[in-house]
DNA sequence: TTTTTGATATATCTGTTTGATATATATTAG
DNA sequence: CTAATATATATCAAACAGATATATCAAAAA
């Protein structure tokens, strides 16, 4: 049996906030969700197709003029399944950074182009610190709203393990140097 | 366009060590690289017998007795490979955190199941952090091989994130209790 | 005014990866 | 001696990623 498909949960969390079209779901995935959760149109729209036969989300159109729009709404069964999976124990978390890969077989190569690797690395994540950072002072404002603490809640997560890499960047780069030269 | 099949650099930076079957490569992802990186056969076995087409890795026949065993050797066009990708700026940084998802989306049901979900996410994380930490201790002892002093770098990043995690979840369930009940 | 760029929107295709399973031999533990 | 586990190759279905095709519409630029 496969494993299964996570991207159901993440459409059908969206959708318990709002009716939304694929090309909107996307967008919200690409959002705040994308550091954590990818989705992509090969995957969000036969997802679609498969939950609205299977009753979890119905379909409504909503087209204008000759422009298509097909906006979806979550059903009962669908929110039911929601929090069925929010209340399931199993989970898969995983990390697929090519960085380490690189860094665990650059014995191969010259010092130098572990530090650089580990230099590109770094700007990345500086990056990515001070997007999340301008999320969280956004949210910071309005938690009077639910959803908001535990949208922070995942912002929070980003910026405290950010930081933890910006911290191993500087340990490493010094060690790379002190031990190999 | 796909994009570069990685697990090829992942084979070829296991074989520039020593000759390996495919069985021996699955059980090496398996090891101390699981955790940034991940495989199965059925990436490991097409990728081998591709890369062997391409001149990347040679074959050569080890079986004894009725038992079948086909070892691979990295040539010269395979470590050449492994160093340019190596030298290569591009790399693929992928976090997905099932338990970020789930976080996401807890205002679907009550407190306590956020909590929980942390608390599994804690435990599971304690429980690797364990694992790393013995890592840790038996690579510093032998940092005189160079390869071992970047094994090191990489168990370190391991060991830093995950403790950032574990401050992290105290924060989590410390704000869903005082902000939500 | 016309053109072009960019955003909206659905959909499909290829290649890659995952996870499971099938098959068979060798070794170890009870 | 037998059962369970480890070794070993291989393939399949489902899921996923990334690119591309197609078309509409709005806004900005020429």
């Amino acid at each position: 049996m496969a494993k299964e498909r996570k991207i159901d949960m993440v459409i059908l969390g969206l959708l318990s906030h709002e009716d939304l079209t694929g090309y909107d779901i996307k967008k919200r995935i690409d959002g705040a969700i994308s550091f954590f959760w990818k989705g992509s149109f090969g995957n969000i729209y036969p997802a679609l197709k498969d939950m609205e036969t299977q009753g979890l989300i119905s379909k409504n159109d909503t087209s204008v003029g000759g422009r298509e729009r097909i906006t979806y709404k979550i059903t009962e069964a669908g929110e039911k399944a929601l929090n069925n999976w929010l209340k399931a124990e199993q989970v898969e978390n995983e990390l697929k950074y090519e960085t380490l890969l690189k860094l665990f077989f650059g014995a191969s190569e010259r010092t130098e182009v572990s530090v650089h690797n580990i230099e590109v690395f770094e700007k990345q994540i500086q990056d990515d610190l001070k997007m999340l950072k301008v999320y969280y002072e956004t949210l910071e404002k309005s938690l009077d709203n639910k959803d908001h603490v535990y949208y922070l809640l995942t912002v929070s997560f980003g910026i405290e393990t950010y930081e933890a890499y910006l911290k191993w960047c500087n340990k490493a780069k010094k060690m790379l140097i002190d031990n190999l030269k």
